[in-house]
Parts: C-alpha cells; structure tokens; sequence
DNA sequence: ACATGCGATATTTTCGAAAGCAATACGTCT
DNA sequence: AGACGTATTGCTTTCGAAAATATCGCATGT
C-alpha cells in the first residue's frame, strides 16, 4: 500500500501525524478540488471512478471520501446511484454564492476593523503589496503570462482578501468566506486566463481603496467597497458568460 | 449484502433511485447525525469504527463516507492518523454558532419578506399553529414528556422557522440555516430536556411577535426579534451550562 | 528513579474483489 | 411495427481483509 518510507529509520518518538502525515483521502480532496476549480473538468461531467483512480492513482476509498466531502462544498453533486459529477455552473449559482459571500465577508470585515491590532494592519499592508507588486510584473509582460504567473496572482489575491477578514474572530465565517473564495473561483479563472475585455477597471485600485478604508477604520465604506468589488466582477462575469455562450451551464 | 428486495418483483421500470433509494452511507450519515445532536455520544468522545459497526450494523465504507460528510459540517472532528470523534463542545463555539445563525436567517428572512407570497404567509401561520398546538399540549401534561413529544416539538419548531426563511431564494442561505440549526440543536436539547428553570420566558409569545413583525413586513422588526429570540437561548444555555458544569467541555 | 528504545496490540486507512443497480441492447409477443 | 419484458454490460456501492500507523506496556541502561 503506502510504501513511502519502509526502510527508514524510526526517527524516534516522532510520529507521522506529528510530522504532518497526509492521508491518501487528503491528498484525493485536495487534488480533485483543485481540477474541478480549475476546469479541468467539465461542469456537470460525471466523474467515473475508474478514470479518477487512474488519474491519480488511487483507490477507490480515498477517492470517495474526498468526493463526499466535495459534495458538501457544493463542488461536487451526486445522484443516488448514479456516482458523482462536477456540479454545474450557472448564473444563478454564481450569483447566489457571490451574494453570500458578500455578506460574509461584509460582517467578517466590519468584525475585523473592531477586533484589528497592529499585526492585522500590517498583514494588510503586507499582502496588499505583494499583491500589487505580482499585478505590476504581469502587466508588465503581458500576453506571455506562465501558469506559475497565474497561480502566483491567485495565492496573492486569496491572501489579501484573506488578511482583511483574519481578525473578525469567528472560525466560521473565515470558513465560510474560503469555501465561497472557491466556489467563486471557478467563474473567474476562465474570465481571468481568457481575454481581458480591456474593461475600464482598475482592480488594483479598488484593492488600494478597499484597504485605505479598512486601515482608517471606516467599517461601512470598507464594507461598501469591498461589496462593489465582488459585484462588479460578478458583473463582468455574467456579460462574458453570455455574450459569448461559452461556460453557460 | 444489501439483503432488502431480492425475491421482490422488479416492478417494472420504476428503478430504486426513482423510489427514492438510499444508500447505506447516507442512512450512516442520518443516524450518526441524530446519534451525535441528541448526545448519545459525548462531545469529544473517539468514534472508534469497530463501535459504529456494531451500533449501527454497517460496514468501514459508508460510516468513513459519513463520518467524512459530518465533518464538513462541524459535528466530527478528525486528526491525521487518529480517526474521528465528536465535536467538542463549548460555550465560545455555540457563540459563534449562534451569531453566524443571526447573521445568516436575518438577512434570509428579510429577503424572504421581500418575495414571500400568499402560500409563503399561509405555511407561517400553519406551521405557527403546529407549534403552538404541541408547546400547549406539553404544558397540560408536564412531568411526563414522551420522548415522542419531545421529537415532534423539535420537527415543529425546525418547520416554523424554516418556514420564516423559506422564500429567500438562495439555496445556500436556507442550507446554511439548516446546518447551523443542527449544530446548535446539540446545545438546546440538553437544557430543553433537562429541567427548565421557570424561566421568566414566553416562548410561544417570542414566536408569535417573530410572526406577526415577519407577516406585516416590517423587515427590520422582525429581524431583531429573530435575533434577540436566538440570543436570548444561549444566553440562558450559557448560564445553565456554567452553572452546574454539566455539559462544559 | 527516570528517560529511552523496543515490542505487542489496537485502530485507522487503504486496497481489490464481490455484490447490487442502472442503462442499454436485444428478443419476443401482440 | 410497437410495446413489453429480459439479458447484458458498465458502473456504483459495499464488504472484508491486508497494510500502515499510533499507542501502550515493558525492559534496559544511565
């Protein structure tokens, strides 16, 4: 089965859990999340389990675990008998989980500016930057963007809007707000990697704004900001998903 | 293995899943979920797998599917190498449950007052009346409580409140409710069948006037109420949970 | 006495195969 | 020809056992 370290040394008392030991079924979750996010499937496609078992080399048990607690995530939907498949998408959906993530994210923010101490502000300044700075070297060499570019963007984008939220105290709704963060996901890759309509949108300074506002503790304008900013992309979203008809569910 | 309709006749085409079959994981997740808010197992308590077979006469598969279901929902815990157990309980989590319940049914209640037609209004009062009927007839014959009464006052209440939100029109809202109502479910049900402190309390009212505000449309009137409604709960669960350390975790 | 390493046991996790359904293709009857 | 029932096929679901890991007890040495 596992034969990673069969002829190592014990290593004393530590044990794998303690060593951040990875369960297949762990491994299996994460994998599939990422190809569904990522489209690497088709919305609504069926997901045989011979051709996951393949895919990744493994069992079936691992893969059903992950699949199961995908389904939760609303990533995933299943029939009774019938397996699982990618869930669909559509505007309504992407609707619904935008809606709901804003307010999420509203309530997780106005917490964060009462609760925020230094290492809040400076986590905010900090991702911002970074942030900005992976903008700036994208937009510098554009039309030849790599895929570790891309990724790069997603983990800096994930960790600002992350930073805001850190400190509302509520281990919910920071769950909450990263299972909507993926669920979203998937609508804006396709928009993100595809042609950008050259909209007249400055991301970065809806960024900066957003930021200005929530340092200077003005709860309802941050929340405003931060409101309008998913709106709009949802927005842009919706228009490049029927105008041309290409993700529609 | 499955041993239920073998020599049955295959009654046409009507196919098991058009039946409304289901499958051995879910009827794991379903009693495991019961088991688990009625506190047959202790909070924190080791789910050893041996246990649940024999308990529920189900094999590793389904109760790994379930137990992984559950997880997602915040009633299993799980570390790496070391299986499942209950969730934990405490005072700070049943907050922030609470106050994440707050925050989602206001506002799908007040979007529910927004598109709530006749038959939205009509399924409030009957299911009011329901509740009303069954508190009633609990309160003639107090003291002797059939475990029956106790499971059709929950069923009303979960329906009366469910009902309030029902017309939102965000799938995931009325989701997340119910999720969170099972999460607190495991903190009422012990106060409720516990002893009840005469408390200076007026349920059936509280829910009349959550009723009456929701009915006129007066969004914001009947958003408070919900909210004090719930806080008014786990504020008295609170005491009796750090009065008599009962059930502290 | 205390820590450390080793062995035995309990438990989780994973696998491969068997069993059970669903969907489809086929044949039979009217 | 069309409808109905029946095998066939492919997939899901479930099981029981094997492998991997954690946990506990014990011995050994300092």
């Amino acid at each position: 089965m596992r034969t990673g370290n069969v002829g190592q040394p014990k290593s004393g008392t530590i044990s794998a859990a303690q060593n951040g030991a990875e369960t297949l079924a762990e491994v299996a979750y994460r994998r599939l999340r990422e190809d569904i996010v990522h489209n690497v499937f088709t919305p609504g496609q069926p997901l045989r389990l011979e051709l996951l078992k393949q895919r990744y080399g493994l069992s079936f048990s691992p893969l059903r675990e992950a699949l199961n607690r995908l389904q939760m995530e609303r990533l995933v939907v299943t029939a009774a008998l019938r397996g699982f498949s990618v869930a669909p998408v559509s505007i309504e959906e992407m609707w619904d989980a935008t809606e709901t993530r804003i307010l999420i994210e509203c309530e997780a923010l106005k917490r964060s500016i009462r609760n925020g101490d230094d290492d809040w502000e400076a986590a905010i300044v900090s991702t911002f930057h970074a942030l900005d700075l992976q903008v700036r070297r994208m937009e510098r060499r554009a039309g030849e963007l790599s895929s570790d570019d891309v990724a790069a963007l997603e983990s800096r984008h994930k960790e600002f809007h992350h930073a805001l939220i850190a400190y509302c105290g509520s281990r919910r709704l920071i769950d909450l707000a990263n299972q909507l963060y993926t669920e979203t996901q998937r609508y804006r890759l396709p928009t993100l990697t595809g042609e950008n309509p050259a909209t007249s949108r400055d991301i970065p300074r809806e960024h900066r704004e957003i930021m200005d506002a929530t340092l200077a503790r003005r709860s309802d304008e941050a929340a405003e900001l931060l409101a309008a900013h998913y709106r709009k992309t949802s927005e842009l979203i919706e228009s490049s998903m029927s105008g041309d008809g290409a993700a529609v569910a």
